[in-house]
DNA sequence: GCGACAG
DNA sequence: ATCTTGTCGC
């Protein structure tokens, strides 16, 4: 990992992209093709893995992945400085269109409006929902016992939802171009019975992993 | 100052 | 995220 990055600057880049997170639904209906991207770690460099899954079967249609040196440090609440470009390497490389893309990480749920969800968005100008497995910021309200909202500043950013049974829960939140209403409903529809997070991201973590595998005895 | 803190 | 053994359960 290699120098001169500010924390300064980057409040003010999540700032900007706040200002260009929609919140409303710019998705092309039905979604067929959703995407799902993930990163994982090995030494400096960072493996990002891009999956493209089809509705309604929730099978693997196409993976790519991406190999890149870190170049951020992991800073709660600037997770996208560190992941975006490795992520958008391997989505990038994808030949499948897709109509929505799953992040590992928060969207709006975030002190500046703008988590790694908004980022990628913003960027590709795509539809993306932010799931996060643990709550970054915010306070749950309970509707029932599999959902509740969070709420932060008085403003509900997220769903919290017990996918699996009663299992833990997972914050759903608006990334770009889509409803917070919307994004709960298509993560709801590509999760499949009895798993803890939407397939995409399932497969893009599996694909992420066994990379890093291979990279690891590779370089040993 | 103290505690919390996505991946 | 990553480092790690065994163990409980479907």
């Amino acid at each position: 990992m290699r120098g001169a990055f500010s924390i300064d600057r980057a409040r003010l880049a999540q700032r900007k992209i706040a200002e260009r997170v929609r919140e409303v639904d710019e998705i092309d209906f039905p979604v067929k093709h959703a995407a799902g991207v993930d990163v994982a770690y090995v030494g400096e460099k960072a493996v990002a893995s891009a999956v493209v899954v089809e509705y309604p079967s929730l099978k693997l249609v196409e993976a790519a992945t991406a190999t890149v040196e870190v170049s951020f440090p992991y800073v709660p609440t600037l997770l996208a400085f560190r992941e975006a470009w490795p992520a958008y390497r391997a989505i990038k490389s994808l030949g499948t269109p897709f109509q929505v893309l799953f992040v590992d990480g928060n969207g709006r749920l975030h002190p500046l409006k703008a988590g790694f969800a908004c980022h990628l968005g913003v960027v590709l100008d795509k539809p993306t929902i932010g799931v996060a497995k643990k709550l970054l910021v915010g306070e749950v309200v309970e509707i029932n016992e599999r959902l509740g909202k969070v709420i932060y500043n008085g403003e509900t950013l997220a769903y919290a939802i017990r996918l699996r049974g009663l299992g833990k829960r997972v914050y759903v939140s608006v990334g770009h171009k889509v409803t917070l209403e919307t994004a709960l409903r298509l993560t709801i529809a590509f999760t499949k019975k009895n798993s803890s997070l939407p397939e995409p991201l399932i497969q893009a973590h599996s694909m992420a992993k066994k990379v890093k595998e291979r990279l690891k005895e590779l370089e040993a």
